[in-house]
DNA sequence: TTCAATTGTGCAATCGATTGTCTGTTTATT
DNA sequence: AATAAACAGACAATCGATTGCACAATTGAA
């Protein structure tokens, strides 16, 4: 059972005629022990290829140095970027990440949050899945008074800090684009409204519209998972009004893709006939033809800011200030929109 | 220091009136506990919301039932892809990932070794950082006996199980197939050549050539780090040659892709003047414009399949069987070679 | 009825690092 | 020289779950 040639802080004890404690504290530079001491045991732990066992530090300090991340996909761009956006940051303060992916599923994220519990992780990040509209596995996070912190799909049943983008103005922005390129009637597709950040990209669209005195029309606008499939549903049923729009603002790029896609094989040309304006700033956004206007979203800045937001709340220990965090997007214009 | 309201499996004893051990055996259905008190204890901690803590667990077993990821970054495509296979075979066998990134920087990659040794994962999958040479930090795994396993970016110097794409006939597949179009001067950008998986797809590229006795021509062929920056220039350089290519394989995507803008600025027409052919299937090969022609390779079975390997290693301990796995790779044919 | 076999639990050590408290030594102060 | 203060290090308990061994209770066989 025992892996052969583990190295404790016994075996440097035994090696020098100390005690392990001495080992310990020489190690973590407490005060108490001489220089020489420390340097001794330094060289013999050098010596013997001490390797700390986190595990059993862990154990003792009821800290893990170690943050969980609930995701629902670490394979869509967004994400990956606020992970690139959490490790750099976690890494700096010296904790590690665990990363657990829902795929979307109500069923995975509960999981999750019992995997992460089971790790004693010192807090987590989460940005939910989609059909969760039950928070309740989150319980064990707050129960415990461990700290959370939701991002992007965030949660308001659950009072903790947040870290969003301005969707509402991301929204804004995009439609009056639109508006101000001289297009009349403004679709949009929009993600499930039980999400804050769907119901504020729609009511920002709605906003603009509103300005600029425009008539908001039901059949105008749709809802759905802004998947590929999905999108090409929306396009299809769009092109096929008596009265189609001349514009569509998409609450993701993929949606957006689908809709050009779509648009290409009905001959429908874009931008010309048909103006698009997507949200996240996906890379292949910019290498498409088209190009696609779209809002830009950092996930790194995301993922960046609610660490710190985490971090400061499992350091100092202060009692969870519920932040809410609103970082800027800019709107990108590109070719799909340009006439 | 302790955190409020910890339940442990002495909670569920005293409240029972059994000992600690019993508790424990009841709840990892040893069959010396009678059914009478299995039961007693289950409904137990349940009442008291008992949640195990798997960092005692794990110090007492010396194992984790943790694996550790190292990759360059999260937010390429391939790798994501490869996570999301090492996750879903990893959950189904009853392991948590924990992921570090090396950002292509060998220090960080040292630091990630360190980390997960730390850890105490029971296992490790990697794919190696582009500018390492040196792979002394993997000893750390290696002299412990933790099983290790490289996919994608391997490295021959250790031996261990691997787990790889057929490059060479990637890199043969993509340069017959541009023969077959009709192209004569047929120019190669490639990546490091102290990695295998650029090594083997060029050399597919030559046999192809000698194949269908096409000369080789050492100015046609070009190595850099791949990325979007020495794509430019490798781009330039080839297209100012007195006797420019008439088709580009590149090694990945991101570099066809350059290619393909490069080619746009110019004024050189894809495919009809210049045929391209990419490798890995980055989703935005499909979406570009020409839609690039790639190799497709799966990061996903990759993952999964590194992962099986890596399991059996742990679970079994047969002594490690170096297996070599090579999946097979396929051209998907688009517009950017199709002349 | 007695002894052995079977079954169900408890005791205590263990995993490796940390830390409050205690002891013994050296240095400074008057 | 005597006492206090400062210093260095050791001892032992602790974190929570697991497990070899011991022991008691029950059952069955002779």
């Amino acid at each position: 059972m025992k892996k052969e040639g583990e190295v404790t802080i016994h075996d440097i004890a035994k090696a020098l005629k100390v005690s392990g404690s001495t080992v310990s504290r020489a190690l973590n530079n407490n005060p108490r022990i001489s220089e020489k001491t420390r340097k001794a045991v330094r060289e013999m732990a050098e010596q013997l290829g001490y390797q700390p066992n986190a595990i059993a530090s862990n154990l003792r300090n009821s800290r893990t140095n170690t943050i969980g991340v609930i995701i629902p996909k670490v394979s869509r761009y967004f994400f990956s970027s606020a992970i690139t956006g959490i490790e750099e940051h976690a890494r700096e303060r010296g904790f590690n990440v665990i990363i657990c992916q829902s795929n979307d599923i109500k069923e995975r994220e509960a999981d999750c949050t019992q995997t992460l519990f089971a790790s004693r992780v010192d807090g987590v990040i989460s940005s939910v899945s989609l059909d969760s509209e039950n928070y309740d596995h989150y319980k064990v996070f707050t129960n415990k008074n461990i700290p959370l912190v939701f991002f992007d799909r965030i949660c308001d049943e659950i009072e903790t800090s947040k870290v969003v983008v301005d969707d509402f103005k991301g929204g804004f922005l995009a439609a009056e684009h639109l508006i101000n390129k001289g297009c009349k009637r403004i679709a949009h597709i929009g993600g499930p409204q039980h999400l804050n950040l769907y119901i504020n990209r729609l009511q920002g669209y709605l906003k603009a519209l509103r300005k600029h005195k425009l008539p908001v029309e039901q059949e105008l606008m749709i809802f759905n998972n802004l998947n590929r499939e999905e999108g090409f549903e929306a396009a299809e049923k769009l092109f096929s009004l008596p009265n189609p729009p001349d514009a569509i603002f998409a609450a993701n790029d993929t949606t957006a893709l689908s809709v050009m896609l779509h648009a290409k094989e009905r001959g429908i040309k874009v931008p010309e006939e048909l103006a698009v304006v997507g949200f996240s700033n996906e890379p292949f956004s910019e290498y498409i033809t088209p190009s696609l206007s779209t809002v830009e979203q950092s996930g790194f800045e995301v993922g960046h800011k609610a660490t710190e937001l985490l971090l400061d709340m499992i350091q100092n220990k202060i009692e969870d200030k519920q932040e809410t965090i609103v970082l800027p997007v800019k709107l990108i214009e590109r070719q799909s929109s340009n006439r």
